[in-house]
DNA sequence: TCCATATTTCGACTATATAGGAAATTTCGA
DNA sequence: TCGAAATTTCCTATATAGTCGAAATATGGA
């Protein structure tokens, strides 16, 4: 990942609303969930969060397709990955202290549960 | 980490010229390195310095001691931890497709060095 | 005590971000 | 073809962030 990139994928996740409707489209999983949906959920005007959804588009943190008359908006996880692996690589290059307690996050993910690995 | 810290050290690091100090902080160790030595190698004046610095330490992200003339910042790796933690288990729970692949990058970083692990 | 050094604080200006009303666009169904 | 539904685009107002000159503060040395 450029370093364009990670800017401005920490500038979008670092607003409220962006971060909580980023959270739901991870949860969402591939189905995603439409902008509507999104919006009222998240109890915002349907503009104000199309705007905040179209930035976490340009980010690369998300994306769209429409079904229908709705949007259908998913999270983009490789980038999420990616965005990740850059600040671990780049912070913890030589400085272990940083990214070695992240093993055990990493490794419970894998299941999805505590205590698996 | 609380939600309110994680956006602040979002936005923190959001910002070309604080995600380098940070980084040169990272690299610098627990020795940290001097407000007027970053400004030089950073090239940027002292004063646009100590307000990007000031922002990095309200967001936990870094902390100063003075030492002589000089304060000395250093990098405070458990709160980078503790960002990456709330974004890997925020963003992961349920989901290992984003924080499986970082298991690799996190363990290659318990030695600092590639296929280590 | 006085001066040079290191850094921060203050203040003012410019730039960018945010929010949401109103209108436009796209799609579906009647 | 018309109207309702879903969403975006346009626009404007307001708020927040960023920059940096100038002045202030703290320290060490002569």
């Amino acid at each position: 990942m450029e370093l364009k990139n990670a800017l401005s994928a920490l500038a979008a996740l670092a607003h409220e609303g962006r971060l909580a409707a980023f959270r739901m489209l991870v949860q969402a999983g591939h189905e995603g969930m439409a902008a509507g949906e999104i919006a009222r959920r998240l109890d915002v005007p349907p503009n104000t969060l199309s705007s905040n959804l179209s930035i976490l588009s340009h980010a690369g943190l998300i994306e769209s397709r429409r079904d229908g008359r709705s949007i259908i908006y998913t999270a983009r996880y490789e980038n999420m990955t990616a965005l990740l692996e850059y600040l671990m690589q780049d912070c913890c290059a030589g400085h272990p202290e940083i990214c070695a307690p992240l093993v055990k996050v990493a490794l419970d993910s894998r299941c999805g549960q505590e205590g698996c690995a």
